[in-house]
Order: C-alpha cells, then structure tokens, then sequence
DNA sequence: CACCCCACCTGCGTGC
DNA sequence: TGCACGCAGGTGGGGT
C-alpha cells in the first residue's frame, strides 16, 4: 500500500508530534515481521533518546535518534505507524508500541506482516538502504539523466519504473498513474523513449507524487496516515483499479495486464505504442 | 546479469 | 451458510 507518498505524509505527521520527543519503553509482540531487530537491540537503541529528526528514502522511513542511532521503518503492503493516547488499548495486528514522553504511544500496526522495523547502532549503515535508487523528486534527477538510464535496457516501461533500484519509491498504483498521465504505455520497451518522452515521464512523475502527498496519499483499503485518517488521492485515479470505466482523458474503456506478477492499468487508446 | 515466479501473510469479495 | 479461489500498495531469494 504505501508507496512514496504515503510513507512521506506519514513522515511528516510523525514530525509534527514526535520531533525532540524521547522513547521511554518499546513493547514487542510475539509474531514477527518479515525483517525485525531483536527486543533487546530495539530496547537498546531506542529506549531513552530523542527523535532529533525524520527522514525518508524510498518508501523506508528513517527516525534519527540521539547519539546517531537509527530507527528503520519500511510498512510493507499493509503497514501503519499510529499515535496514539498511551492509555488506548491495543488493537489487533500491533506488532511493536513504543512509548514516548507526554503520554504517548507509536503502534506498528501491519495485518500481512511484510513490513520491516530494524535499528541501527550509531555510524552503521542501513543495509536496506545500500542499492536504493535515486529519489524522484530530487533535483539531481534530470530528464537526460533518466534517459542515460534507459539506454540498452529491454524491458517493458512499467517494470522500469517499478524498480527501486533505478527510481526509489514508485510503486505499482503511481506507476500507472504516472505511465498514464505521460501517455506512454505500459509495454513499451524502456530503451525506446526519446528523450521528450523521458521529460515528459519526469515531469508526470513529479507532478503526480507531489499532488498525491497533498492530498494524504492514496487510500485504496488500507492506507492511514499516523492520525488514522485517510488519504484523498483515490479520487484523483485516472487509471489505477478502474478497469472498464471510463479513461477521463478520451472516455475509451480502461484495461488491465499483469506484468511483473501485478496489475496494471492503463488507457489503451491515449497510451498507444509508438515507434 | 537480467528476468520471471514465487514466497512471505491475512483478509475480503466473488462465485458456486 | 460455507468453501474455494483470486486478488491486494511490498521486497527479496532462487531459478532459468
């Protein structure tokens, strides 16, 4: 579920009501996730320092404590970072609860358990981190670059931008609102686009994670911000999930494929394969 | 090395 | 009502 700019709302609620907070204890249940620290490793690197920051790579969201330590967050498909009263009882699939200064309590909530929370001693480098692409919103991302990086590749168009290791933090719902919005299609190879195509990829791809992340993020059925509310980019979907409705741009039916094991949706007609 | 497929999990909607 | 099946935003490991 979380893709960039889910992750990214989270961070920063997070911000707003954590930052300078400290950890005063950390409370792990019996099943674990895909990839956990030990209790006592989290104990040990959480329990009495500060957040001084937050941060996000990818769709990893990164707490930094004080003296250096890292708290590592990846949400999975269905993961949740919740604040909460300490004093609300615990609800089902809570996997980690952290207690903060003022009464205060983070929940790991994840019901598919794909998620990943690890800790990291002061001047260790998050190995998750280590063959993470680049971040598409940065400035250093430019449309030559991008086309640099298509070059020789075959491999269809949406499995390209799906890849963390080339762009960090697209997931399978922004690429095909991306792959729409830049009317490219889906199945074009990569090492086809021209470099006005790659502009126009760049440009849509920043447009769409920006105007997602104001609008709370997508929430298909699971997706809730770190106040438990919504996100109101589901209404902006021009194509992900509404196979047979409508395309908004030319009114023409929106199909599904499955590439790389996932759906993916797309306009046929305004998302044609050109030479 | 680049791909594809599956595994990892639980829950929900659909069709019989 | 019940059950089997397919599908879901994620990554990563193993095989070809």
């Amino acid at each position: 579920m979380p893709e960039l700019p889910e992750v990214e709302v989270i961070r920063r609620g997070l911000v707003r009501e954590l930052a300078g907070k400290r950890f005063t204890a950390v409370k792990v249940g019996t099943l674990s996730l895909r990839r956990q620290s030990t209790r006592e490793d989290l104990k040990t690197w959480t329990v009495g320092r500060r957040i001084q920051s937050l941060s996000r790579r990818g769709k990893y969201l990164l707490f930094h404590l004080e003296g250096g330590a890292i708290l590592l967050v990846h949400l999975g498909m269905t993961g949740r970072l919740l604040i909460s009263p300490a004093s609300r009882k615990p609800q089902a699939h809570v996997h980690v609860t952290f207690r903060l200064e003022n009464r205060l309590a983070l929940h790991f909530q994840d019901v598919r358990r794909f998620g990943q929370i690890l800790v990291y001693a002061p001047g260790q480098t998050p190995e998750p981190l280590a063959l993470l692409g680049m971040e598409p919103l940065a400035r250093s991302v430019t449309p030559r670059l991008l086309h640099t990086l298509t070059r020789g590749k075959r491999g269809p168009l949406k499995n390209f931008l799906i890849d963390g290791r080339v762009l960090a933090g697209i997931g399978n719902i922004y690429a095909c609102e991306i792959m729409h919005a830049a009317r490219l299609s889906p199945v074009m190879p990569v090492g086809c686009l021209s470099p006005s195509d790659c502009e126009r990829l760049l440009r849509e791809t920043r447009r769409i994670l920006r105007q997602a992340i104001r609008r709370g993020g997508t929430t298909v059925s699971d997706f809730l911000n770190s106040r438990g509310e919504t996100g109101l980019f589901r209404l902006d979907l021009q194509a992900y999930g509404r196979e047979g409705a409508p395309c908004p741009g030319c009114g023409q039916p929106i199909a599904r494929l499955t590439q790389a094991g996932r759906s993916t949706f797309f306009c046929p007609s305004c998302q044609r394969l050109r030479g």
